[in-house]
DNA sequence: ACATCGATCTACT
DNA sequence: GTAGATCGATGTA
């Protein structure tokens, strides 16, 4: 697809998001995050997510509400951004109603537009390494916690829009860096988009 | 109050 | 392969 057709897109449809998380994570594959920032417009297609719920102890809404996971129990469509590591933001795409505190992380894009801006937050020349991780793709976005609690499903900053892309087979593999439930494979990306992923 | 560890990444060895 | 960066949440006292 061409970058110039992005902007005729219209945003994903919050139903895929409301109903189940597994599902969603993988629904989510293939749409386009896009951050309009002051340097201009960025974009990426998600090829990787994770699934977090709220009965799973990986996940930061399984004891209970903090300051940090309050986002998480927002109503679907919010971006969830935390801090870890002392270094790193992560982002969160909520699913499910309200009250209930579900997830999914997005871990990796195939770049888009605004690639020039990616390779200025990144200090990185390669395509490969702009957004091929969680928080890799939130540095080459710019997405800090400012953003955290936005609505990605309105608005004009952070947002989610669907090309009606088919991504075909879908790989299933346990998520990265957990030590909880570390057997789940709730970790998902398409077999045609293996080569943007954080890991195979 | 203090210690530990984390949904990570980079730069080294 | 692993150390180091460095902050907030959590657990123990």
């Amino acid at each position: 697809m061409q970058v110039d057709e992005i902007c005729t897109l219209k945003k994903i449809d919050k139903d895929i998001l409301l109903r189940d998380t597994i599902d969603a994570a993988k629904a989510l594959l293939g749409k386009i995050l896009v951050h309009n920032t002051p340097e201009g417009r960025i974009s990426g297609r998600i090829v990787e997510t994770e699934a977090y719920l709220l009965n799973d102890p990986a996940c930061h809404a399984s004891r209970g509400m903090t300051k940090r996971n309050k986002v998480m129990f927002w109503e679907a469509g919010h971006a969830y951004v935390y801090f870890t590591y002392g270094f790193h933001y992560c982002l969160n795409v909520v699913t499910r109603p309200k009250g209930i505190g579900e997830a999914i992380l997005i871990r990796a894009l195939e770049p888009l537009e605004g690639i020039e801006i990616m390779k200025r937050n990144r200090k990185k020349n390669n395509l490969k390494d702009l957004c091929s991780g969680p928080g890799k793709l939130t540095q080459a976005f710019g997405i800090d916690l400012s953003l955290n609690g936005l609505d990605m499903l309105e608005g004009d900053v952070l947002y989610l829009l669907d090309d009606n892309t088919d991504v075909g087979e879908i790989i299933a593999r346990p998520r990265i860096g957990i030590k909880l439930a570390a057997d789940k494979l709730w970790r998902y990306y398409p077999a045609k988009y293996a080569e943007w992923v954080s890991k195979l």
